[in-house]
RNA sequence: GGCCCGGUAGUUCAGUUGGUUAGAACGCUAGCCUGUCACGCUAGAGGUCGUCGGUUCGAACCCGAUCCGGGUCGCCA
């Protein structure tokens, strides 16, 4: 329902064959006139709908274009049975106006047509963000967003979680991203810096005593943009809970994902609990940490058969195979392709063999293989007569990663993926540690993860066997969150922080607010942070992250719009201590 | 920072053995049209072919540099 004024008592799109006779006033945006030449019609459009509205006199038309803004009164008026517009809501009826006043004025010639904004180029598109808005689909995209903030906050309002804003201007962190810096006015030389996320925040909530928190966050790194990243800011709806296991935070997650996920599309979503799928297992049968579950290949294991083989590339490699059912058919430049593709992601070369009737193999590798490797090799990979088998083999960083490509290569070609669904899992069990070229034993992801096993585990493993109580959530192929059990305990914050190569002062340096607030009863806790804007990606079947973002910044970290980033003044550069070189 | 793709009318694009005056569609302007809804018809305006330099008798086209945009790798604990 609108209010109604001075510009209107209905809006553009609630006229029903009900209202026939009324007499409205309505305000929009000029979508379209038709001049027949006697009779005209306009399209007037609000985020509510589009109504016809009929003129005869063309005297009221002057000075009214497309895209400018109006006000108009008239009668509600049936149509006749032919001139119905079904692919309209309002289509039944259109409103005869004498009574048009123009309210904003529109240029004549747009920078691109709003209803076919999308087919523009981006950087016009942005530039003339307001316009693009208008278009429907764009507009649509903002509209749900709102809708599902608001169902998330909600939904965790329902679950006991208090919302509690945190600070933007803060300190530096030393490390991940590259922070965006607020030079200091009043502290010479010394900087503010955006939040990567509200990480030592929402940990010392947990020390106060707040047992359920959660933020639709805003997370600002100063990185460079990918299709699905936005460079600048992204929106987390970031939770964390006290007293709390993993299982108590996957919970949530599941309650929460799920229902937004049903509520806002019509897809099939799986249902909780969300698969769990350890680190090492998805790097094995998926070959990537943020495995498609929506794709239905998966990757075997077979080093083993090769390692005495006369076939030099596959010999003491890490060695993986990929069954493609029914895919012997393919043709000769098929299986081209995909070795092309296979040479532009780095490999040497894809062996494979075709599974014939009776079940010996057809295909390059087929004569290096030995007595008893076909049949262990359909065992392995549920092979059949007219599957083919894909053969990765590389080095063991290399190999996994290598058929994790080629596995989602494959099912794209052969369009095995089914779109209809949302496949949600947990990746679990990150190692804790891993290292790096320089040998040099370093956290493999977020430093305040509690360790599995604490610090017993720290004791007596080896830091690459540490596994940490660290997660991510998966949906589609895409990483909506990471999350983790947050290491509470000062002991073992202390050896996990040596094991990597700090000493306690660097620990109580770098990470003093923690490292302090941890010494006065820090209750053990959980959570995680999904992704807003990927969330709303994946609702809206939307493979850039610009249109499900009012405002984004072009992939290089500008707004083309206000001018973002821009010069600022002398005066004010020196008022904050800021000297240019 | 590396690599890949692109930049021609307001918009989306076409345009090579290098050759007169660079095209189309949509949009815009003018005219005609009383039932359209992607209205129709007629006419018209609109271009430093991203920029600079080079090769050539001649460059949108070939070469070099540069700028801009998109993607990707690095990066994003």
């Amino acid at each position: 329902m609108i209010m109604e004024n001075i510009y209107r008592t209905v809006n553009c799109g609630q006229l029903r064959e009900e209202n026939i006779g009324q007499e409205v006033r309505v305000a929009g945006w000029v979508e379209n006139i038709r001049d027949h030449g006697g009779v005209m019609f306009l399209d007037i459009r609000d985020e509510y709908g589009v109504l016809q509205v009929v003129v005869h006199n063309d005297e009221l038309l002057k000075n009214i274009n497309r895209e400018c803004t109006v006000t108009l009164s008239g009668k509600v008026v049936k149509r006749d049975e032919d001139t119905i517009n079904p692919k309209i809501a309002t289509g039944y009826v259109e409103v005869h106006t004498e009574d048009i006043k123009v309210l904003g004025k529109c240029k004549n010639e747009l920078p691109f047509e709003v209803a076919t904004s999308k087919n523009t180029n981006e950087d016009v598109r942005l530039r003339y963000r307001f316009l693009d808005l208008r278009n429907p689909k764009v507009h649509n995209n903002m509209l749900l967003r709102s809708n599902v903030i608001s169902f998330m906050r909600e939904k965790m309002n329902s679950l006991g979680f208090t919302e509690i804003n945190t600070p933007i201007l803060s300190a530096s962190s030393p490390e991940g991203a590259r922070d965006y810096l607020i030079p200091s006015r009043k502290h010479k030389g010394k900087f503010y810096a955006l939040p990567q996320a509200p990480q030592i925040f929402k940990q010392l909530l947990m020390v106060s005593g707040f047992d359920k928190y959660f933020q639709v966050a805003p997370c600002f790194r100063d990185e460079d943009a990918r299709a699905d990243r936005s460079p600048g800011e992204f929106y987390q709806l970031d939770f964390e809970m006290a007293f709390a296991t993993q299982e108590d935070v996957f919970k949530v997650a599941e309650e929460v994902l799920y229902d937004t996920f049903k509520k806002f599309t019509d897809k099939e979503v799986s249902p909780a609990p969300f698969k769990r799928i350890p680190f090492e297992e998805a790097m094995l049968k998926y070959g990537t940490d943020k495995p498609d579950l929506r794709n239905p290949l998966e990757i075997k294991e077979i080093s083993d058969m090769f390692v005495e083989t006369d076939f030099a590339p596959f010999r003491k490699k890490c060695v993986r195979s990929i069954n493609v059912p029914n895919a012997a058919a393919q043709s000769k430049k098929w299986f081209k392709r995909m070795e092309e593709f296979a040479l532009s992601i780095g490999m040497k070369g894809l062996g494979y063999v075709k599974v014939r009737d009776d079940l010996t193999f057809d295909g390059p590798i087929d004569k290096f293989l030995k007595e008893g490797d076909r049949e262990e090799l359909i065992k392995r990979n549920n092979s059949k007569a007219g599957d083919v088998i894909y053969f990765i083999a590389d080095s063991c960083a290399q190999a996994p990663l290598l058929a994790g490509q080629i596995r989602t290569e494959v099912a794209n070609r052969l369009d095995l993926i089914d779109k209809s669904r949302f496949e949600l899992c947990f990746i679990v069990d990150f190692p804790m540690y891993e290292i790096d070229e320089d040998g040099k034993t370093i956290f493999t992801h977020n430093p305040f993860s509690m360790p599995q096993g604490g610090m017993d585990a720290l004791l007596n493993k080896k830091p690459t066997e540490v596994l940490a109580y660290q997660y991510d959530i998966v949906c589609n192929g895409v990483e909506l969150s990471s999350g983790a059990v947050r290491n509470h305990d000062l002991d073992i914050m202390i050896k996990a922080f040596e094991i990597a190569g700090y000493s306690e002062e660097q620990l109580k340096d770098k990470f003093k607010a923690l490292y302090t607030a941890f010494q006065y009863g820090a209750p053990p806790h959980a959570g995680m942070a999904p992704g807003i804007d990927r969330l709303i990606m994946l609702l809206t079947d939307e493979e850039n992250i610009r249109e499900v973002i009012p405002f984004p910044m072009n992939s290089n970290a500008q707004d083309v719009l206000l001018g973002a980033p821009n010069e600022v003044s002398e005066t004010q550069l020196r008022e904050v201590h800021v000297k240019l070189r």
